[in-house]
DNA sequence: TACGATTATATGTCTAGACATATAAGTCAA
DNA sequence: TTGACTTATATGTCTAGACATATAATCGTA
């Protein structure tokens, strides 16, 4: 019965950002409006300053309000520019759909890399690459196909893990330490190779996402999905939930 | 000539949150990894707890470390599956571009809800709507075509609104306080409606984004742009920037 | 060995202060 | 009217404590 997400945690510090937000969501305090000073919430919640400041600093750390020295805290305009994008590794997306995962490998290169694998993985120098090409299915259907380069000069150990068993990008997601990554999302229709590989005909619409994958300005991957562009969907929500 | 982000703002539970987020990112602390305990960190900065607490409190808000009672604080798993997407209010992304926005009303019905209206709302029960189909273009160039539509019961002030000469989007941004969103990307291939509106050919690919807003439960508007897919691109980022 | 009770401990929250600092607002002179 | 100076004030950061609470680890018992 609550209709506030964490209601169920009665400290004091959570009730007070949660009684500002309903009132932000609810438009009773409109962007602009200042809401009240700290001093104000003290007196307010009979709390000390420390207490009000942790659930403003969250808020203002969640886009929420703006704070100004001096002028007090404001609402913020809503910022539907930017969007949380869920982007699943795709084992667990189609698992999580109750489906089958269903995995092939169809080509995996070790090489010197190229001029065209430096630009894609935005390096002047490379070593080696490997270059793979793989596909991913739901239920025997395919889902998604994946082509994809990592840069062995950053992921030495990729040159002997077996891809045949295992997704690259499960693999990289458990032995790479931690990323950066950038998304590009847009549409192509399917050419001949991409018709075969998704079980599609030529001309049918497709999503794509490249991801760049890096490590403290270390290149690690680049990587492009090919979706089905009328059975697959990305779903970005922006607050709550 | 700094490599952190914010090194430049020397309050002591920045830097301490900038390290750890430098020990992490570098991978010197993977995931799984159990960071120094509040008592050491106080010992290591000779500051009171307060200030490692708030440092701590941060990355775990980030999702960068996890925070365990009586055993310690743990280094994420690194969560490339979401990512923040900037969706920009069309005008402003444009003009970001440094072309010239263009705006085209080209249709504007004021109805009472159809069946089909009240199911792309999302509600069971929908007075009157107002239907809008436009167009933006940057220096001349079709660049989105979209179709929009807004539950008056909603936002009754939006019956009035000149929507010939602003968008609907930037009016409903500055006149509606605050609303969640929800956006589905998905690819089709143009039809002869969208191959015209966009000046593009028939089958050609299109990105299609469908937002949903609303605002504590109340829906305000359903909207689907249309974008030449080969020539517009959403890129969403994660981590770092 | 397995399970239940106890204990130790790291985090979670909070207080009543303090000084720093940016800046809105007021003051005064050119 | 404008610009420079001063002041008041809200936020930003920090301290040295305190008690609460979840839970990993230990101990004791069946």
């Amino acid at each position: 019965m609550s209709l506030v997400t964490d209601a169920d945690k009665p400290t004091l510090y959570k009730r007070i950002r949660a009684d500002i937000e309903q009132r932000i969501l609810t438009g009773e305090w409109p962007p602009g409006h200042r809401i009240p000073f700290e001093h104000e919430l003290v007196a307010r919640y009979g709390c000390s300053r420390m207490t009000v400041n942790k659930a403003l600093s969250e808020l203002a750390q969640a886009d929420l309000i703006e704070r100004r020295r001096r002028a007090g805290s404001f609402v913020r305009r809503p910022q539907h520019q930017s969007a949380v994008l869920k982007i699943a590794d795709i084992r667990a997306e189609i698992t999580a759909l109750g489906r089958t995962y269903g995995y092939e490998l169809i080509g995996r290169k070790l090489r010197a890399a190229t001029a065209a694998d430096r630009d894609r993985l935005g390096v002047k120098k490379a070593g080696k690459v490997i270059a793979i090409t793989c596909r991913h299915s739901a239920d025997n259907v395919p889902f998604a196909a994946e082509d994809r380069l990592i840069d062995l000069s950053s992921v030495p150990d990729a040159a002997t893990a077996d891809f045949s068993r295992e997704p690259p990008g499960s693999w990289l997601l458990h032995h790479v330490p931690w990323t950066e990554a950038e998304h590009t999302i847009s549409a192509i229709v399917a050419d001949d190779r991409t018709a075969e590989a998704l079980d599609i005909a030529v001309g049918a619409p497709c999503l794509v996402i490249d991801r760049y994958t890096w490590r403290s300005a270390r290149t690690i991957t680049a990587v492009r999905l090919l979706y089905p562009g009328d059975s697959h969907r990305l779903v970005a929500r922006f607050k709550g939930g």
